[in-house]
DNA sequence: AATGAATGAGTTTTCATTCAT
DNA sequence: GATGAATGAAAACTCATTCAT
């Protein structure tokens, strides 16, 4: 009976009350990026969460704010791993390509969040400013701090001069790709992870690295 | 009054008869490519292709139908490029892939279609087969053809030997990346496809041809 | 099988599809004058006009619209009425203030929109805009017009010359407790209009001709 | 710290105890007057009261008592009223009656509980033993009342024969506009009640008293 | 073949009521 | 006694589907 303690009750209380809202967004990212947003309903959302309809609606005021509120709360994580990309320590281009890389994968790819680029994808017409906010927060900025490598990899000698020219889109598409597959393939065809990072890396050092 | 000739009419009909179904998978297109399945309205369907909604479902049994065919009629073009791809006539293996990435960059990312990888990604999940199929028919095949050619370069002494190892997604992801760009960000950040391709090319031939 | 000709059929839809709102409009004011808004449930409309739920919505884009547009179409009949008291021949002023009164009775009391001043009175709060057409539109335009005959018989030295000062809220309040009293506790108590309507005229033309 | 005191405390509460149903049905006067039975939330009851929902329930066992409780409540005062209005003095018919109704109007319009019968108008119907209780009690015994005021004055010959025959809707109904009009319509223009309950008085016994 | 009015099942949202603390 | 988080029944509103014309 050791639960029935007043101040145990207190504490699993207070950590409940404070945990709810955090449940619910796990639980929208969860149905919300199986059915998209209109094919979701609230019911669903409530149920995996353990707890009632009318409940959401005294944390978010409308489907609508639930949505926008998950996307957001679930791209955090994924803003301070880009933080971390920038926060590189010193050495050559190579390896801290080869470590801003690992990063962007173990991330965008390998976490609860993973599905955050497939939900981005589909309701970024409906949500413009979800659109934006990731492209301006995540993609621009993850973007910028992998030009700058690339920048000092030139300046050393290390890259090819031309790699400056390189769309970025064409060095990131492949973690990408990888957080689609995983939410959409790999049902049919299991990504092997690493091999597939391996191979991502390979093919741009490479590339960057062989004579123009 | 010669549009009111019974020859005429029924010469018009007919021809208006045959293209009905192609003008609602047309709009269908245009509007599940921009809300998704569930968030679509048949209305919409129906306004955007100038009809009502009732004659919708003289073509089609439900909106299920109607969104499965939809897929199916625009990926067909793409079927027929990956059967292009296949029938490269020979040469060196480099200039074989160029051009089979050519041919894909231009109807994946530059056609009507291509919203298609978009849709299939948003949808996936609630259309398992119409993911299915669009990864065994197009995926793979496209897939297939295009390790048939490294497997010729590497042959040949043209590509790196452990570039077979390669992850094919790899290969084709930046592809696959541009059809979303140009779907979601290209808004914000309208994308240069040329250049984008060339970059795609530049550094997988530098990859494929570096030595190991 | 007259009703089966093509011709009947056409005009029998014809006015239907004419009616409907009409029909909808008038079961309408037959619910939300029993429940009052908050407390009327489209359902009941619907069932009252023996249509369906989203039937309404065809003609009507939310409840609230369908209650403006109710109460400003149940007004128009009490406009006209208005407009007609303007219009009354020369005579008497007892004479013209008799059918004045006359005539509002027979359109506030006596007909199916009788219950119009309850519906203002119970949802005036919520409904300002509501609240202030009334007033503006059918309480001060009939405020007006009595009041120039009051200052025509006063000028005749037909009324006494304070009766000018009256407040017209005064003169007309009767009419309105009898709408009232018809909506509210005619159950309790039928209220005898012809008697009521005849002490209000006594009533006020003792008043309006007894010396000051 | 006085009024840490428990002694304090204690009577701090006892007082509040006594309280709370008198300021709950403060508030619900308040609340339900604006926005009908249906349209309140016992939310806002709760706050404009200053304390929880679930207080509430701690002294009404449901909205419906709630509603009804209050009701009597603030119809208590006018009950009292007419009592009043029966225990006048000697004096000549016309002093009475001029005492009664200012009596009246003192308590049906000029205070807190001149939204009574507002509301007994619009939620009448939905409460019918309500409307009955304050047909009763409210209306008929004031009428009664001064009915008998009327006939006291019409036997000691002050008052016309026929006066007897009058409506009493007639006679009391201004008293019952002005509340209405102060609950609806006097911020579009406010009543100005000295000269409205002046024109009431003047108009009354100048009926009463011109011949027959 | 084509229409579009009508339907009603399904979803979002609200709120009276309960109850553990 | 007091709280306010939680519930779930009920109501507004939507939209795929039908069908008379």
């Amino acid at each position: 009976m050791t639960n029935k303690s007043p101040v145990l009750k207190k504490l699993r209380n207070v950590r409940r009350k404070d945990q709810r809202p955090g449940e619910i967004l796990r639980a929208a990212l969860e149905v919300f990026s199986i059915n998209g947003y209109a094919g979701t309903r609230l019911d669903d959302v409530a149920k995996r969460a353990g707890i009632s309809k009318g409940t959401i609606y005294l944390y978010f005021n409308s489907k609508e704010v639930l949505f926008n509120e998950m996307v957001r709360h679930w791209i955090l994580p994924q803003l301070e791993k880009i933080e971390q990309i920038g926060k590189q320590p010193a050495g050559s281009a190579e390896v801290i390509l080869r470590k801003q890389l690992k990063v962007i994968y173990e991330d965008m790819v390998s976490t609860k969040a993973s599905c955050i680029p497939k939900l981005i994808i589909s309701e970024g017409t409906r949500f413009p400013e979800l659109a934006e906010f990731y492209y301006q927060e995540v993609i621009i900025r993850a973007h910028k701090t992998m030009h700058e490598t690339v920048r000092r990899g030139v300046a050393a000698g290390e890259f090819r001069q031309d790699a400056l020219n390189w769309q970025l889109h064409a060095i990131l598409s492949p973690a990408l790709t990888a957080a689609i597959w995983k939410s959409v393939f790999d049902r049919f065809s299991p990504l092997d992870l690493k091999a597939y990072f391996q191979t991502h890396v390979d093919l741009l050092l490479h590339g960057l690295k062989g004579k123009s």
